[in-house]
DNA sequence: CAGTGGTCTAGACCACTAT
DNA sequence: TAGTGGTCTAGACCACTGT
């Protein structure tokens, strides 16, 4: 199927360095989307002209960082961004009684920004002005709130989203559904501060009680942001858990 | 020098991770400590009767878990947990100017408590009125306070650390040198707060201000608790970051 | 310089998956 | 049953380290 196309540039990189390049190069530019099989090993190296140990350890050193997954006996596949990698693993919040209920997510409205302003069209990258799609949700756990979200994103690469139902906790999924768009990288920083009127009387807390503010930054390909969302969590209920190694 | 001692023990493992589980099982030990050099690839070869190719993928995977490192040209070591791996690399704050001066460290206190109670001894797995060392520091950006640090830490552990100098970022380093234990393992826990009276005074901020609070367990080999930390953060200079992937 | 890990090859056989 | 990745071997040559 695929034409032999040697690997020609040798800038003292070794092999299998360039051969990941490579590969990255083609999941970038999503010749490979999220949830498709790739060549076989042999037809890889058949294809690269290399050996099935460089190719390996090219598809190895990517396997270990997430972006693909092999399963033996059925294929090498595009990674996606599920709970288990999203930033979903670190949220971690008191349940109120003992009974382990799911969160629900409650929907509190989409809107279209025709004239955004900074900070978020600075963090999506865009022209003060642009048109943004803003919307809010909470985080309930038996009933009570835990955080409040309020995402921030480019209308022209989600125009149509407003209209769908965002009661679910899988916002990437929906974008990825519709819009055809993947989140492939992100960044959160997290930092204390105290309520706003808004934010305290949609947490039922009191203004100026403490909360924790963390702010995402999820990049889809070509580091185009995709998404600014700012989460504003309970201190009493709401917490971030990180293990090493 | 060593014999040659052939692994029997084939319980449908694959043979790299028999290999894997004896190289784990020098290292706890003590067979090899914490900067000694192991045996070349060749010579584990012919110690354990496999091919370099399955010592490499032993070696590889403990590598990757940062309890070996490798130098081409020099040979494989076991590894010191440095600043690399510990969560300072999740760390971040604001300088009150725009140089990069590196941050130092106030050393506030140690002492010994003999009657010590929750949630310290908790946390610790220790019983009520246990022996622990408390050590009281202070990390300084450009003469301003960012963060407090109160480690709690089991007496019998390290005994004879209250004497040593803690102007050093390094405490593990120190428990390193001085007892002979390392950190193997942590986990942090992240949540916002209000600043008590004593830490607004060593913060330099009000009391009630909006501070961050971190609590870390941090476990040596065996599952044991050697440090019980809480970190308090100023708001408004010090933040936690996240990326992935 | 001798010795180390880093890279690369060209196979072999096996266990597992999907049909 | 055919095809996949998982494991393992037995070398080769190179770049780098320390003396």
């Amino acid at each position: 199927m695929s034409a032999k196309e040697n690997l020609q540039e040798d800038s003292g990189l070794p092999l299998y360095k360039t051969v990941r390049n490579r590969l990255v190069k083609e999941l970038t530019q999503g010749t490979w989307k999220p949830g498709d099989m790739l060549p076989t090993e042999v037809q890889l190296a058949g294809n690269y002209g290399v050996s099935i140990g460089t190719i390996r350890q090219a598809i190895l050193s990517l396997v270990r960082e997430g972006r693909l997954t092999r399963t033996a006996g059925s294929g090498t596949f595009v990674a996606r961004l599920d709970a288990s990698r999203s930033f979903a693993r670190f949220f971690r919040f008191r349940a109120a009684s003992g009974t382990g209920a799911a969160p629900q997510i409650r929907f509190l409205g989409a809107e279209i920004v025709k004239d955004a302003t900074v900070p978020a069209v600075t963090h999506l990258g865009l022209a003060e002005g642009a048109t943004i799609l803003l919307i809010r949700r909470v985080l309930m756990s038996e009933e009570a709130p835990v955080c409040l979200y309020r995402s921030y994103l480019p209308y022209e690469l989600v125009s149509g989203l407003e209209n769908e139902d965002f009661a679910s906790d899988h916002l990437y999924s929906l974008i990825e559904k519709r819009c055809g768009l993947f989140v492939v990288k992100a960044e959160e920083l997290l930092r204390a501060g105290l309520a706003s009127q808004d934010e305290a009387s949609i947490l039922g807390i009191q203004e100026a009680d403490p909360i924790i503010h963390i702010e995402r930054t999820a990049q889809t390909y070509g580091g185009r942001v995709l998404e600014w969302r700012e989460t504003v969590g309970r201190s009493d209920t709401f917490y971030y858990k990180i293990s090493m190694p």
